[in-house]
DNA sequence: AACTCCACGGATGAGTATATGCGCTGAGTA
DNA sequence: TACTCAGCGCATATACTCATCCGTGGAGTT
């Protein structure tokens, strides 16, 4: 349902997130959320691809969060890493299971599926941030 | 948060379900389930020894359901294969998230996780039968 | 007893996600 | 220009799940 990579990107960005407009080095973004440094620069390479965060090259270089993604839910970063989830299939495949004949836990995988996508789509990655309370 | 291994063995009792009583060899499992017939055959050896199974060497040989476990939640089945679960922690492990701090995805989190719990813990494995309206 | 069916077990292989290493290049500094 | 920092990309290693192979032995048949 959630790879390592993902988690880790979303990670990735609640970092950025709680320091915007610095640049971040990957070592000390890798310290930071203890992912391994090489694994991350991968990670934030394709983030970069993307477009959800932008890089600096050399001395003082790093990465940053691009500011516009702020509102964007963190379903598309999850999308990114997973693919596109082909859930058409019930969960254990237990046998043929459409409209006609659903399987003994077809309604309730559907109410699991639906409150996680619920939850990856009204989640942004400007939520990502540690709110401080004043 | 479901393996592939777990998938199969819910998939073999609910073929077993079908056929109460009866004793299914293992090839023909394999067949009616589509699993590669060795891999079922370790599989059907977890279930037996943990209980869920009953098996029958030799000629006319094979596996039946016990009947005892027709009530037993699918819960069960799982954490045999998936291992106890530790869910204590967020899904994307943020950062620190207690109830003190929670962390942004923290309540999302747990309506998924516990949509999913109670869909495991309310069905049995009798209900993996299909019930074959009259 | 000889034979066949089929569950049991350990060892081994394939595939994929995860992780690492190393050399390259651009960017700033002295 | 020489030097260092740090992102970039490719090739490779490790780990784990999933899958297969092969031999053993019990249970019934002839």
């Amino acid at each position: 349902m959630l790879s390592h990579t993902g988690r880790y990107a979303i990670r990735i960005l609640g970092h950025l997130a709680d320091h915007p407009g610095e640049m971040l080095s990957g070592t000390e973004i890798a310290g930071a959320t203890r992912i391994p440094a090489n694994y991350l620069a991968k990670i934030l390479n394709q983030l970069r691809k993307r477009g959800f965060v932008e890089s600096q090259k050399g001395w003082g270089g790093g990465f940053a969060l691009r500011p516009a993604v702020l509102g964007v839910p963190i379903a598309d970063v999850i999308d990114l890493f997973e693919g596109p989830q082909d859930h058409s299939g019930c969960v254990f495949e237990l046998r043929e299971c459409d409209g006609q004949h659903p399987c003994p836990l077809h309604e309730h995988w559907e109410k699991v599926r639906t409150s996680y996508r619920e939850m990856l789509s009204s989640i942004t990655i400007g939520n990502l941030a540690t709110s401080r309370a004043p």
